[in-house]
DNA sequence: TATACGATCACCT
DNA sequence: GGTGATCGTATAC
């Protein structure tokens, strides 16, 4: 199984973010093997995206997102959840691709075990879900993905742009051009087999 | 130093 | 569909 590199993360956040769809997001904890088909991400750009967190500029949380590409941005919300992004497009320029949903594939019965009560469905199919099942806290924030053995991507499926929908971004404030922007991408369900195929779409929205 | 609020989730009705 | 949980950030003082 191929491993993504730097190249691939090295482009126009758009078209990564598109990409990513259908690739692994693959978690090693102690030597064991989390990991999920990507099935739904968003796409935050620059400074001038007002949705963006780097548009209050360079901080020391926004920082990462101006490392090279390939590095894993992840921050602290509401005071309890976590939430995964891949940084995007050269270095200096702040852009990163969030992962909202997997479908889980190897090491679901640890998954269940970090979401316990919750149904296979419930598992990942959030960003902070997602970040719980897979154990993933701001000790990974700044981690390179394309080197790192405890969190990277794996490429896995090419989705063509028939099967992707893209809609605007979800929870975010900002103008309207952050609020209009059609920057959320996800897979659509089978309707022979909804919530039992190799992808299936996230509960909400769409 | 103090304050307001957020790229969410779970549980309630 | 409404809301409380809970704390790191950014910003204002």
């Amino acid at each position: 199984m191929s491993r993504l590199g730097r190249e691939f993360f090295a482009r126009d956040t758009l078209t990564v973010a598109r990409e990513l769809l259908g690739q692994r997001l693959v978690r090693v904890i102690e030597g064991q093997r989390l990991s999920g088909r990507i099935v739904e991400t968003e796409a935050y750009i620059g400074e001038e995206d007002a949705a963006c967190h780097a548009s209050v500029g360079r901080t020391p949380r926004t920082k990462v997102m101006y490392g090279p590409p390939g590095q894993a941005y992840v921050y602290f919300i509401y005071g309890m959840h976590h939430c995964l992004n891949v940084v995007t497009e050269r270095e200096g320029f702040p852009a990163a691709v969030l992962i909202r949903a997997i479908e889980p594939e190897e090491g679901l019965e640890v998954m269940r075990a970090n979401r316990p009560g919750r149904p296979n469905v419930e598992l990942t199919n959030g960003p902070a879900k997602l970040c719980q099942a897979l154990r993933i806290d701001r000790r990974l924030n700044g981690v390179d993905l394309c080197t790192s053995d405890e969190l990277f991507l794996e490429g896995a499926e090419t989705v063509s742009e028939a099967h992707i929908v893209a809609t605007p971004r979800v929870g975010v404030r900002g103008d309207e051009a952050a609020l209009n922007a059609p920057w959320r991408f996800y897979m659509p369900s089978r309707p022979e087999e909804p919530g039992q195929g190799a992808f299936c779409a996230p509960l909400r929205g769409g």
